[in-house]
RNA sequence: UUGGCAGGCCUCCUUAUCGCUCUGCUUUUAGUAGAGAGGAAAGUCCGGACACCACAGCGCAGCAUAGCGGGUAACGCCCGUCGCCCUGAUUUUUUCGGGGUAGGACUAGUGCAACAGAAAGCAAGUACAGUUCGGCUGUAGUGAAAUCAGGUAAACUCUAUGCGGUGAAACGCCAUGUAAACCAACGUUAAGGGUAGCGCGCCCAUGUUGGCGGGUAGGCGGAUAGAAUACUGUAGUAAUGCAGUGUCCAGAUUAAUGAUAAGGCACGACAGAAUCCGGCUUACGGCCUGCUUUUUUA
RNA sequence: GGGUCAUUAACUCAGUUGGUUCAGAGUGUCGCCUUGACAGGGCGGAAGUCAUUGGUUCGAAUCCAAUAUGACCCA
């Protein structure tokens, strides 16, 4: 069992898992990112996804994957980040390249409205 | 100096910090060391390896290829060579250089041929001339082609050669217990099912039908050392083969290569592995070598 | 990962033994007529490298090959 004062990140592989996430989950959406997300237990599950039909070069689906992942990777290391636990798959749903500074805004503005979701009513 | 063609090579580099995937070691909270996309990884146009269906057999159908010789595991790929076509030099021919070429057979049969033309093929026959007086011969005229064993097969077709099908989401193993589960009925050598176009043949009593139970996109294998690659020698015009020595070079499975800071230069194009190889095609930045062309100078 | 189709005028579509008659139809668009004006109607016109490139052929929208774009199917 994985320690819960930890901050560890489980990497979403079942297709079962993500399927019930998509099919119960909550969903956010900001700018040009959108947060399928719902509470959990057992540490931190996260996902990136970007459509094949708005970015039909792989090379391009992956530096954006990179980049989210980048991005996240950023803001659990800033101060004012708080541990929670629960699954969540982000998705791209912009048609262009973005930049790591525009990811920022966005995504911390999803991770609080996830994290009050978990640590609400 | 500009452009083109052919061949070869490379695909930003260095340092620091944080982070990702795999492997080894220490220890199992974690730490540490090493490795980490391409020439096209792409399109999926061909050929194989591998797996299952009978270690895939025979015939028909179907598909593919097409001078000759060689290379290869194999090919529709590659090399050499002959013929044909285009182009340049020389120029009467000839000869030489470069490029292209699906290039078997209309003396097996069938079909097709606009316009023009007498006539485009079971024939018919214009004008003029010749004549051995035989609708025999020649010329003219139309056309891409005109009794010439006519043209056309990237028309049907024929000949030769090759090809069984499916496709890693194949396939094997594991799970709590069988992995071809169990029960009942039917059937008794005939019918049915299995091979995914058809027939034969082959296989199945572990059959067919119904009922009931388990599992369900869970995990492991397949899966990365190979028709691999570098160098040297050697056979060959070449493609390529053989021998010796050395090297290990991604292995993920919502799917790993990024961010920040500093410096340098050519200021970074096309673009991201998914079972693996050999080719073809397409996209695209730079360097070197050889040939050719334009301009300038002598 | 594997397969099957399609592409013709601004739009929706026809177009087969390759052929002077093959580049057409409807809607739209433009001009004229009809009306005091409009709608409607009538007459006439323009609009196309037949997706691109190459090949076969005397001749290609049609046959062959490659490429580009789009759609769909298996899971």
């Amino acid at each position: 069992m994985f320690s819960k004062t930890k901050n560890e990140i489980v990497h979403l592989k079942s297709k079962k898992e993500i399927e019930t996430l998509f099919a119960a989950g909550n969903h956010f959406g900001k700018a040009p990112l959108k947060l399928v997300c719902s509470v959990g237990d057992k540490g931190l599950g996260l996902g990136f996804g970007v459509s094949k039909r708005l970015f039909p070069r792989a090379v391009d689906r992956n530096r954006i994957k990179r980049l989210m992942r980048e991005q996240f990777k950023l803001i659990r290391a800033s101060e004012e980040y708080v541990v929670f636990c629960g699954r969540g798959f982000i998705i791209y749903t912009a048609k262009e390249l973005p930049t790591l500074d525009a990811l920022e805004k966005p995504m911390k503005e999803l991770i609080r409205r996830w994290r009050s979701l978990v640590e609400g009513p």
